[in-house]
DNA sequence: CAATTATTTAACGTATACATTAACAAATTC
DNA sequence: GAATTTGTTAATGTATACGTTAAATAATTG
């Protein structure tokens, strides 16, 4: 019954580590490090840390620039674009694959929590929690998809626009619309209409990379 | 004027000849190999080879078990599945997106050229031909999407399901129905019609998915 | 004799020393 | 004085030594 191995090897503390100062914005986009400072920072010999760089690195985070130190990633509207567009398209194939995986209600129960928590927080007028109740939504749609590979890329891409989310959260609408797709894409899962699921989800997607990127135009947010 | 830096890191010497490696076949799918192993064959010390196995890794070659050396991945029927999906789906949006970029025939040079080249391999017999041109058509509708995250997963995944592709490849019938589609889609995109580039290459992908799925099935090989 | 516990061993994980290389500065040449 | 060359330095890339740990084997106990 015990959840996870106690004793991580430094390498996987690193890549933990290095993850959260990158999404505290201590290691904010765009600054340089050297592998000896973040080494000296997290307490640890170079080796680790070159390791955890280099697999950051393949989950686009940060970028290693020989003798200039490890970059962290800082997107563009146009790359928050392309990544929006490969969630839209993923997320949308999951929708689809959950419909035609005919789950009961029972098993759609965490989705219609979600549903709940996120009515709430818009009634509450309560936006981190709407965002988290939101987050879960899309976690365990992807989960019901069922693929794989769709939920290891959507989880790096969330990552990568996890800091773009979080500083346009309260330049927003409260998301009321928001709720009602969620509702029409449970709809169509419950129902197995597997066409209706993937055309509600594409939609509520598309939607939210245009009010992504426009708040970012909008507040000359050209890098994050 | 010259092609590249000629002096390429041990590390990425150490990618390059472990994917060579692992497409020839001699690391078969499913063998466990030694780091040290790994390094005295490829001539060098443990440590660019385990750099190169975790970017492998991170790209779905192998897998690092601790103790119990790399593992080359073989995949399963199911797994195929899984990567066809998302195959498909992207591949699919590329071609969308290449619509709706407006190219000039000029720009549709290439795609056309290996239309070209497999009708030629189709009526020449020579299935090794066909599957290069097709390798190059996928590659140019990609590319002419021109989101590079794209690119990205799908030449991962390209790699992934590469020794499946060549195993399968004289098990098929000639790929004369294949060669409409290419066109059709060449038309769809010449034309600026996404929702038909996207709808021909969908159907086209996943017809291409069930045949390969098929055959893995019928030649009873259960993981590639 | 089965099951558990100790021992051994081999592979990995990490630190560290050092070689290599690219960026920068200085010096020299034209 | 500009441009090229040379030298210096700092950071990375690599090898290696060694500690750590898990798998396998042997030993012991009930």
């Amino acid at each position: 019954m015990s959840e996870e191995a106690k004793a991580k090897s430094q390498s996987i503390r690193a890549v933990d580590a290095l993850r959260a100062l990158i999404f505290a914005g201590e290691l904010p986009p765009g600054s340089d490090h050297l592998e000896s400072e973040l080494a000296e920072k997290l307490g640890m010999s170079r080796t680790p840390v070159r390791e955890a760089t280099l697999v950051l690195e393949s989950q686009g985070l940060l970028e290693v620039r020989p003798r200039k130190g490890v970059r962290i990633s800082a997107l563009s509207a146009d790359d928050m674009r392309e990544i929006y567009e490969v969630l839209t398209e993923l997320e949308s194939l999951a929708a689809s694959l959950a419909a035609d995986a005919g789950y009961s209600e029972q098993e759609l129960s965490r989705l219609k929590t979600a549903i709940v928590e996120m009515e709430a927080s818009v009634a509450a007028n309560d936006r981190e929690g709407w965002a988290r109740a939101d987050a879960a939504f899309h976690d365990e749609l992807v989960r019901l998809g069922g693929n794989k590979r769709i939920q290891t890329i959507v989880s790096n891409f969330n990552d990568q626009v996890r800091r773009a989310r979080a500083l346009t959260l309260h330049m927003r609408p409260m998301p009321s619309k928001s709720n009602q797709d969620h509702r029409a894409l449970y709809e169509a899962i419950a129902k197995g209409d597997s066409k209706a699921a993937r055309q509600v989800h594409w939609m509520h997607r598309t939607e939210a990379k245009d009010m992504l990127i426009n708040l970012l135009h909008q507040h000359g947010l050209r890098r994050v």
